[in-house]
DNA sequence: TCCCTGATGACAGTCACTGCCATCACCGTA
DNA sequence: TACGGTGATGGCAGTGACTGTCATCAGGGA
């Protein structure tokens, strides 16, 4: 370790966010990017398959948190084990993060291409669930059906948490959002 | 009109799909998907704004069937909203359809790039169709879960169309779908 | 001290995609 | 019938993402 500057993957992604905030992602080259982190464009494509990838890094511990919770679970109760995974879910976003979720958000939501990109890692997601699900002994529509609604809760909670002003919590917003869902499929 | 060969879209679709299926979609160049229509490369993205789009034309008329299942509705409690519009969408998935859509599901599967599309698609439609809901009078999160959750049951059911044999119809498939559903959220 | 290993640089090449201008077939019109 | 307009297409050069390959170079271990 160390034989070079460390933090390389790190430099890359910092100097990105920033360049691709500052002058947008269309006007933004992997050569910049590079040349700012004080490295080369070659290097950039080892550290990350694509230009969008940068952006993108982390998502095993994202998917980490929702299967922590999920092994944190009491029963096998398929909504007991929603509430679960989403609850793992929550510790990945405490409100220190806002202000870094929200600018990197804000970049997402201006290219369709990074778009796409955070739809497949949540994609990839619903399927991991799926199958852990399925590990707890739920079939296989149910499984798929629960961790796609996990998804919907999830993005449902994340996009209120990212316009809320400060006030309320990850956990808070998604509670509430749990429960319109119960409320819209199995109304009073 | 027609003072060129007609149908040219259809024929870089059908020429894009062909190859797409027979050598993979990386090894093959829009150039040769042009020329094997008797076209040129050029002309390719005077039709289609990227590679992987020629082979998700016709969105809007798939949004429609959705938004003419909701106009179809008898009220505006949201579940049946959802339900309705699930239904307008079935039609658009006869029998007759099914090896074609196998053909052309079994190419997006095979590559990211066009899962990634695929999702950016329905993504939007989720969007269209949450503000088809709001207009009839539901609040905002509301909308979004069941414009979120009427794409979860017909993804569910898609796939499950796409496996089964040739016995079950795509709305039989998508009723028991539904029913599935209800169950998991709100259990007996 | 020397060799090995892993991170990086350098460079050429392919291909997706764009901008710009030329061409050419057809249509309506004088 | 000759003519100008229009819209679809071709040709071509250019940019930038991404890849394969080889050279380099720093540090660790024998």
């Amino acid at each position: 370790m160390a034989r070079w500057e460390t933090g390389t993957r790190e430099r890359l992604q910092a100097a990105a966010l920033e360049r691709f905030a500052e002058h947008g992602f269309d006007r933004t080259t992997v050569a910049e990017i590079a040349t700012t982190a004080g490295l080369t464009e070659r290097t950039f494509f080892r550290y990350f398959a694509d230009k969008r990838e940068v952006l993108f890094d982390g998502q095993d511990h994202f998917e980490q948190a929702f299967l922590d919770g999920l092994d944190g679970a009491p029963t096998a109760e398929p909504m007991a084990l929603v509430r679960a995974s989403l609850t793992g879910a929550a510790a990945f976003f405490p409100d220190e993060r806002r202000p870094w979720a929200r600018t990197r958000q804000a970049v997402i939501s201006s290219h369709p291409g990074l778009q796409e990109r955070e739809l497949l890692k949540l994609s990839g997601l619903a399927v991991t669930l799926t199958g852990a699900l399925r590990d707890r002994g739920m079939d296989a529509v149910t499984s798929a059906l629960a961790a796609e609604s996990t998804m919907t809760v999830f993005r449902t909670t994340f996009a209120a948490w990212i316009e809320d002003g400060q006030t309320r919590s990850f956990t808070e917003l998604q509670d509430a959002v749990l429960d319109r869902l119960h409320t819209l499929v199995a109304p009073a």
